[in-house]
DNA sequence: CCTGTCACG
DNA sequence: GACGTACGTGACAGGG
């Protein structure tokens, strides 16, 4: 039939289809293969409805789903900005995308789109044409942008709200007709697109001007008339502007289509197809229902999983250091930028003078745009030679000016549409911070691989080329050397720079074309997109942040601990008979268990006696010179660690100190910290908490500090489902306390601090899955009487033995365990014999908590920027369960809210926790009064 | 470089 | 019956 009179059109928004379908249901992927599949059957589900309704009197004689096609429209050209605000396609919905074409096609439903088009503008055209041939049309979206076409037998249909939107319907919306839409959503311009519009001007404002003045051109014409003077400065100086939106939101009418209405018409689905399609996707529900509906028997299907191959190992040139590029000046650079654009990704990476991303000077920057395929842009080697009294020399050759290759190389690395591939990117991207430029978007192989293998191996890159390339890096010992005679790498000659940097962005890529496809399939793409990736520029800033440390308050603390030493010295070597060195375990268990003959000397497998404080405390019962080593132990601790090494750390340009956090260190999810580690500044001592007061806030400001109170417990009693747990937690009553009434039959208010630290105890050793062994050792009791409490708390809590079994189970069974946000902690000694399998199954029962823990503080951390957003405060350290703040004094309350709101709350919406987590803050000149 | 020890959650 | 054992980290000193 041709399209004429009488002829009735639908034009499905497919994209909006396809959005709608993937934010409604849960992230379902396909049970054979993990393929994620949910938006495609919503999609399906959505068609499916769609058609079903079509079958009254008003039933479309034509129909057609329109998708948007190529991220680049005339529209960009116009205004770069334009949709420049959107985010990114979630990483599990793109592979979706193809398969919705294919699910329309299955439908036997006409599916269109047109390069460098969007949606709108075919919708437009089809609908003008529709029109012009005298029929109806029915627009199936809920786009805003669509009512200009509404009228002259057009209509709109929110599929959503399933409500039809007529003229008057848009006059509703908009306050004018559909003929000048366009008119007042320049005015009022868009935040979602990103149009400009006229600042200070919405909708309302926008709808009164148009209709006194009749349409835009006019009344930017008369500007001048206007009564308001904000409002007629506004139109006067943004009309330029104003124009520009207009352009943007006005629909191409007139795109160029290779079909024809004739070709749209409705058509029945042939069914081999459409089940065929429904039964490959694995919905079970779903086939057999449209199967019924078409009278038609329904396939099989196999969704047995399959085992995945090992690794996509696709097919790579050898790595060869002979094919690699130097770039030496703007038009080789240029060449690699183009080649970056046209393919949308590149694995950057960058080489420095030093490890610490604080003080490291750029040196060089290296791109691979394909296995085999990269180059190095040396910007920064020193020449041959010592260099003059300084020490600086000059730029050896065949390098282009840092400041050019850096402007020239920024709008890449800056651009939303091209993927910046790195292997630990938070180094690189702090690093290039430095020099203004702001990395993004990016991937990271190091993150990829931890949301993959955590537990498995390492993840570093070295560890990584040899397990999936096969190939040893060349060593940066090999360029820099080791030990004093070590150089930095602006030393290094350029030849030899270009090999081992070019070798590093290509093994980086190499590994991304490897690792970056088994996301979806390990089903850890969500854990990779909202807890990993997403977390790296929070630790940047909390990185480049640092705290302030108080070089005065350390020294005065190392001077009198120097003294104290020396005294406890004096009175060892006198208890002793002779001198020798307290430091050196060793020659201590020979004075102790040798020449003194004291009890309880045991040998470790080096020969030695043991002497850890475990061991010293026994004896310090009856013996002076044990109990003295160990006051001497703690003071030389602190001095050593803290007190001298933390003024070592004070950053010279800052005065501050910049730890490092390591995002894919502990295997279940938890950050470590490092260089310095300020994750074990001391506390539990009073000598050692001291060392908090050299950590300050500057003058004005105040440390704030929020700790979830008992996070770990809370999520056992979750997970474990254990009702009397929950309960205390809901009543806020004191946990350990309550445990201790629990198994010892004690009413609350008859408890002594004695019971209750030995309940307190078992409840921190079920965390760690508790042994009687290890129970009687931290209680120092009797092995029997640990392992009598025990019984009698799994007997109390019997949830607590089915969670630990059903761990240790599941581990077995998949070789990992998981996280209540997914995250995975692989466990391959948990089938081993001998203690080993011990030490992994208690390491099952730990992971999940432990894990689960850090998930939820890694998500109030991600959320924390914008939970802040405009406060005067800085978040500054993360301590497991504690966040450190820097405040300015007179918004310490309304921090304390925002952030306590954002932790409090970090589990939702994913999981919601049947006890609730609460935050206990604190604030204070130092972190010693803050915590 | 490895081991023992000890600081933190 | 013996084996060994609480979970997760990082830094420092001694000693080969």
């Amino acid at each position: 039939m041709s399209f004429g009179k009488g002829c009735h059109l639908h034009l499905i928004d497919g994209s909006a289809f396809i959005f709608r379908a993937y934010h409604a249901l849960p992230p379902l992927t396909r049970k054979s293969d993990g393929l994620p599949i949910g938006a495609v059957s919503g999609f399906c589900n959505m068609l499916q409805r769609y058609v079903e309704g079509n079958n009254g009197s008003d039933a479309p004689t034509h129909v057609a789903v329109i998708f948007d096609k190529g991220s680049h429209t005339f529209r960009n050209d116009l205004y770069p900005e334009y949709k420049a605000n959107r985010e990114a396609m979630p990483e599990d919905l793109r592979p979706q995308i193809p398969l919705t074409r294919r699910a329309t096609e299955a439908f036997n439903i006409a599916c269109k789109e047109v390069e460098g088009y969007e949606a709108d503008d075919i919708i437009g055209t089809l609908s003008v044409q529709a029109r012009k041939a005298g029929g109806r049309v029915t627009i199936i979206s809920s786009d805003k942008d669509l009512m200009q076409l509404v009228g002259g037998g057009v209509e709109m249909l929110d599929a959503m709200k399933n409500r039809l939107i007529d003229v008057e319907g848009v006059e509703e919306k908009f306050g004018v007709g559909p003929d000048r839409v366009v008119d007042v959503q320049a005015l009022a311009g868009d935040s979602v697109d990103n149009v400009p519009g006229a600042p200070g001007i919405g909708i309302k404002t926008a709808a009164l001007l148009i209709n006194e003045y009749g349409d835009l051109d006019t009344l930017l014409a008369r500007a001048e008339e206007i009564k308001q003077p904000k409002r007629r400065q506004t139109l006067i100086d943004h009309a330029d502007q104003i124009r520009l939106s207009r352009q943007l939101v006005q629909l191409d009418c007139d795109t160029p289509l290779d079909f024809g209405l004739d070709d749209l018409e409705v058509r029945d689905p042939d069914p081999d197809v459409l089940l065929g399609f429904l039964a490959e996707m694995e919905f079970r529900t779903l086939t057999k229902r449209i199967a019924e509906a078409m009278d038609a028997e329904p396939p099989e299907i196999d969704d047995t999983p399959q085992d995945a191959p090992e690794a996509d190992a696709p097919e790579m040139p050898e790595i060869d250091a002979s094919t690699y590029e130097h770039v030496q000046d703007m038009d080789a650079l240029e060449i690699w930028l183009k080649r970056i654009r046209a393919q949308g990704y590149v694995a950057v990476d960058t080489e420095t003078t030093s490890l610490n991303e604080m003080q490291a000077e750029l040196v060089g920057v290296s791109l691979a745009t394909q296995p085999g395929q990269a180059c190095y842009i040396p910007l920064g080697h020193k020449g041959e030679g010592e260099g003059d009294l300084f020490g600086s020399a000059a730029l050896a050759e065949g390098q282009m000016p840092l400041e050019d290759a850096l402007a020239a190389l920024k709008p890449v690395l800056e651009d939303a549409s091209i993927l910046k591939i790195g292997q630990n990117m938070k180094y690189d991207a702090k690093v290039l911070a430095r020099y203004g430029i702001e990395v993004s978007p990016f991937d990271d192989t190091m993150l990829i691989s931890y949301a993959l293998h955590a537990g498995l191996h390492g993840h570093g890159m070295d560890a990584l080329s040899e397990r999936y390339l096969n190939h040893t890096p060349i060593p940066i010992k090999s360029l820099l050397g080791t030990g004093k005679s070590a150089v930095t790498f602006d030393r290094v000659p350029v030849a030899d720079a270009v090999k081992y940097a070019a070798e590093d962005a290509d093994i980086t890529l190499r590994l991304w074309t490897v690792l970056k496809p088994q996301l979806h399939r390990a089903q850890v793409t969500r854990v990779y997109e909202t807890l990993e990736r997403p977390l790296v520029p929070v630790l940047a800033h909390m990185e480049r942040n640092g705290i302030k440390v108080d070089r005065d308050v350390l020294s005065r603390m190392s001077g009198a601990f120097a003294q104290k030493m020396a005294q406890l010295e004096e009175e060892i070597h006198e208890l002793a008979g002779r001198k020798f060195n307290v430091g050196s375990p060793k020659q201590l268990g020979e004075i102790l268990f040798d020449e003194m003959s004291l009890e309880g000397g045991k040998r470790g497998k080096t020969g030695a006696y043991a002497t850890g404080a475990d061991v010293l405390e026994d004896l310090a019962t009856e013996y002076e010179l044990p109990a003295r080593v160990l006051d001497w132990r703690q003071i030389s601790k602190l001095k050593s660690t803290y007190t001298d090494a933390l003024q070592d750390h004070i950053d010279p340009d800052t005065g501050r100190v910049h730890t490092s956090y390591q995002q894919a260190g502990a295997n279940t999810g938890r950050l470590a910290s490092s260089d310095p580690n300020l994750q074990n500044i001391p506390v539990r001592s009073e000598e050692g908490r001291r060392i908090r007061e050299a950590f300050v806030a500057p003058e004005g400001r105040v440390l704030v500090s929020l700790d979830y109170s008992q996070i770990e417990l809370r999520i056992l009693a979750h997970v474990a489902g254990i009702n009397a747990l929950k309960q205390a937690f809901k009543d806020g009553q004191d946990i350990h306390a309550m445990t201790a009434s629990e198994m010892f039959n004690v009413p609350i208010d008859e408890m002594t601090p004695e019971i209750r630290r030995q309940a307190k105890a078992i409840n921190f050793g079920v965390i760690y899955g508790i042994s009687g062994f290890g129970l009687a050792r931290n209680l120092r009791i009797p092995r029997g009487e640990a392992q009598g409490f025990i019984d009698r708390y799994f007997e109390r809590f019997p949830g607590i033995r089915t969670y630990m079994d059903d761990t240790v189970a599941f581990g077995k069974k998949h070789g990992f365990v998981e996280t209540l946000f997914g995250r995975k902690i692989h466990t391959p000694e948990i089938g081993a014999s001998g203690p080993r399998a011990g030490f992994a199954k208690r390491a099952a029962i730990n992971a999940p908590i432990q894990g689960t823990a850090a998930d939820v503080i890694r998500r109030a951390m991600i959320r924390m920027p914008d939970a802040i957003a405009g406060l005067p405060c800085k978040m500054l350290l993360q301590v497991h369960d504690e966040l450190l703040f820097e405040v300015d004094e007179g918004a310490v309350d309304d921090v304390i809210k925002a952030a306590r709101d954002a932790m409090e709350s970090a589990a939702e919406p994913v999981v919601k926790l049947s006890v609730p987590l609460t935050v206990d803050a604190g604030q204070g000149a130092n972190w010693a009064k803050a915590h």
